[in-house]
DNA sequence: AATGTGAATGTAATGTTATTACATCAATTG
DNA sequence: CAATTGATGTAATAACATTACATTCACATT
């Protein structure tokens, strides 16, 4: 998946999020893209929805915000779980996998049955720049 | 920590949610104590934050509600990061401690001197009685 | 018992995040 | 050129959370 195939309003949302240092939220996309005729939370939404499904944003769940993949052509929402790291006084975000959590979090839900959706793993703290 | 130092806000929230078989939202709750005399978010808000300071409640960041720890004696929030199993079609919520998941993620922070703070795992997907 | 202190509560208003509903437009295809 | 499908525009509303300020309660000190 490269950006070529986006349409316009998906475009504008990767490209918002390319170029911002950290994660944000959908009502911050959309004031970046008032001046593109952006008018509706609506737009941007959708243009989120395509991108997440592409693997090429992330969905940041414990503090509602998006941040653009930071190795969207290895098409790492294909090949397991995602793990962030996210700074709460810079918004620093890293991305990691890890097999090791990755099968143990695996074993635990087979061993009780239960069918893994999507997994959530996210630490907040200070990154190193910060501290 | 037992349920008896509680104050009257904060002991009606935790019974509503220890009472429940499923994860509330804050307006759930807030509509379930209506009748004890709750107005608004605030009281829920506020019972809810010292809960969690107890741990005797955990907010499941992925799902914007809230479920009473399954072992609150055991000071579940002292010892290590809690995950999570949260069924999407009954709403089950299965709580467990992996310390070689913690181990990993502690090893990534530290080997990038990211001093971690709340840390957020969990698994959404469909459980064994819901499969 | 009166007073002082900090924690908890009541209430209203507002802020932030996300979805529903419906009309329109554009690209593809048979 | 219909017909279909995906994308867009717009308004309204729903769902989640916080700020601000006044009041009351618990409890220790006098
Ligand atoms: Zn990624
Ligand atoms: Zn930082
Ligand atoms: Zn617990
Ligand atoms: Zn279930």
């Amino acid at each position: 998946m490269t950006t070529q195939q986006l349409t316009k309003n998906q475009g504008l949302v990767f490209d918002v999020l390319s170029h911002s240092d950290s994660p944000l939220s959908a009502y911050t996309i959309l004031d970046k893209l008032r001046d593109n005729g952006f008018r509706a939370p609506l737009q941007v939404y959708r243009a989120l929805d395509k991108l997440l499904e592409f693997g090429l944003v992330h969905r940041l769940e414990s503090i509602n915000a998006f941040v653009a993949c930071a190795h969207p052509n290895e098409g790492c929402h294909n090949h397991g779980i995602t793990a962030f790291t996210i700074c709460e006084t810079c918004g620093k975000v890293t991305e990691f996998h890890d097999h090791v959590i990755e099968d143990r979090l695996k074993a635990f839900a087979k061993d009780r049955n239960f069918k893994t959706g999507k997994t959530t793993i996210e630490i907040r703290g200070t990154c190193a720049g910060c501290a």
